[in-house]
DNA sequence: CACCTCTATTTTGCATTGCAATATAGTAAG
DNA sequence: CTTACTATATTGCAATGCAAAATAGAGGTG
């Protein structure tokens, strides 16, 4: 099971990353999120995620109508956001090797 | 940069996976995870959570004299700790997946 | 002796962030 | 009218990494 904690800092540059590919907005990234396997996202956490990170020029919103419940709000990322991505993407790649040269090393040991 | 949010869910488990390999302490340990690249994690850090660890027996410490400085208080795993240790890896090669998936539709999209 | 460096642990208080719970609201089916 | 699905926002809480400071032993330098 993902906990919560593992989420932390994981999160936000998942969601810029989804962003990044082609805007959306937030049922239907807690929606992508879900389908890629993060387990299921709940609005508490998606919802001030993405208000901080407008707030923040990481993201745009524009508010759209839907055929089917109220008005949405896409995001597009902005060059900030992008440079953010970029800086994510290069720090959990970090992340990952050391964790796999710690695991490796573990499992050697058996 | 590895950032310190980034770190959060996932420190607890990579320290009882160091423990699991052999016992250790606080100031050794902090060493082993910088060598694995974790890069520099702090003291605040580092014994805050061996002392949550101990506290909820995943670990247990025995006190040692050093021939350099005070004594030192080695951990070992307890069967509670190896058992959460189990579930952390698989909770984290969960993530680890969603993420590659995420990431390698992101790339394919360039 | 005084001072510095390295080893080693502990504690306090703070900042960040995921989440449950709740409120609000539009559309459509029964 | 009720239920269900879509959609966003807010409040308050819990978990956890970290800076900073205190304490302490051993060895070397001036």
């Amino acid at each position: 099971m993902i906990t919560s904690q593992m989420l932390k800092g994981i999160l936000e540059g998942c969601i810029l990353a989804v962003i990044s590919q082609k805007e959306s907005y937030g049922y239907e990234i807690s929606q992508k999120l879900s389908e890629y396997g993060f387990g299921s996202i709940s609005e508490g956490t998606i919802y001030p995620l993405l208000l901080r990170l407008e707030k923040n020029s990481r993201i745009i919103p524009a508010y759209r109508q839907s055929g089917s419940g109220p008005p949405r709000k896409y995001y597009s990322i902005t060059p900030q956001g992008a440079a953010e991505l970029e800086s994510f993407i290069s720090g959990y790649r970090e992340l990952s090797s050391a964790v796999d040269r710690l695991f490796s090393e573990m499992e050697a040991e058996k």
